[in-house]
DNA sequence: CATTTCACCTGGTGGC
DNA sequence: TGCCACCAGGTGAAAT
């Protein structure tokens, strides 16, 4: 489901409700997947830790943890990836629970942070920093990067625009509907080759991410189906997509009917009128 | 190496 | 109502 605003939008909101609280005990519904680190060695890791803030990178949400009381550096970091279905709550333990619960984090406050995700595409993992390195995003991030790095990512690349801004490698934190979103703001074909645009053409693209990135994320992101944030509350932006399942419909432009083909094995959606 | 395709999962929807 | 095909916000492994 989410993509970064989403993300954004999620980890802004269990930030507000679980920074200072500490983690008392953790319960994992399952040894199997999702756990790029193993369920016991995570918990006996997040077990006694306090949460010192909660932040996006990417498509990731980071939790930067502390082992001592309340200190200010961060010792640990646990990592969520929410996958297309997975979702962070805040809740009381006495909430219901849900199906597809995998994880429970039960805090200091009497609050729970819980992982819930049905098609299990979703990751968690654990860094302890005395040993390893700090979660670094895979790719560039969208909302900040320059004019001249942005080019250089696509620099001499054979394949359609509209993967490349899939590829988390380049940029982190895209998806399928602000990829979407994006192309039709800046008007350009999502099939067009990546290696050939023009500067203004990448310009324009960069600006067109930056904008409706910022714009979904005042808007809470988008709810296609059932994303909510971490108080349960839908978003709005998908009342402001222009092309993203709107396949059929007239353009909000030029009242042309939204095409919808298949790029990078991905539903993509645009005006063939207004995109070039 | 760069690029493309497909498997991984569950659940919802729409056609017959 | 039941059954089935198809679709879904992502990503990494395998194939090309």
């Amino acid at each position: 489901m989410p993509e970064l605003p989403e993300v954004e939008t999620i980890a802004r909101g269990v930030d507000a409700r679980v920074r200072g609280d500490s983690i008392v005990e953790v319960w994992f519904g399952s040894h199997r997947e999702p756990f790029k680190t193993p369920a016991v060695r995570q918990a006996r890791g997040l077990e006694g830790c306090s949460i010192l803030s909660v932040h996006r990178t990417g498509k990731h949400i980071v939790c930067e943890l502390g082992s001592g009381p309340a200190n200010s550096k961060a010792t640990a970091q646990w990592i969520v990836h929410l996958g297309m279905t997975g979702r962070l709550l805040v809740t009381t333990p006495e909430a219901e629970l849900e199906p597809h619960t995998h994880a429970r984090l039960a805090l200091a406050s009497g609050r729970e942070l819980r992982f819930v995700d049905p098609r299990r595409f979703g990751r968690l993992e654990f860094r302890d920093l005395q040993r390893e390195a700090g979660f670094r995003g895979p790719g560039a991030e969208p909302m900040t990067i320059g004019a001249e790095e942005f080019a250089a990512l696509f620099r001499g690349r054979r394949l359609a625009i509209k993967a490349a801004l899939l590829n988390q490698t380049l940029l982190a934190g895209v998806g399928n509907i602000y990829a979407d979103e994006s192309l039709f703001r800046a008007g350009l074909r999502p099939r067009r080759m990546a290696g050939r645009l023009a500067r203004a053409d990448l310009e324009r693209l960069r600006k067109a991410l930056r904008e409706v990135l910022a714009q979904a994320i005042r808007r809470g992101g988008s709810s296609v189906s059932d994303y909510v944030d971490a108080n349960g509350v839908r978003g709005f932006f998908q009342l402001e997509h222009r092309v993203y399942q709107r396949t059929g419909e007239p353009c909000r432009v030029c009242r042309t009917p939204i095409r919808r083909i298949v790029v990078a094995g991905r539903s993509t959606h645009y005006c063939p009128h207004c995109q070039r």
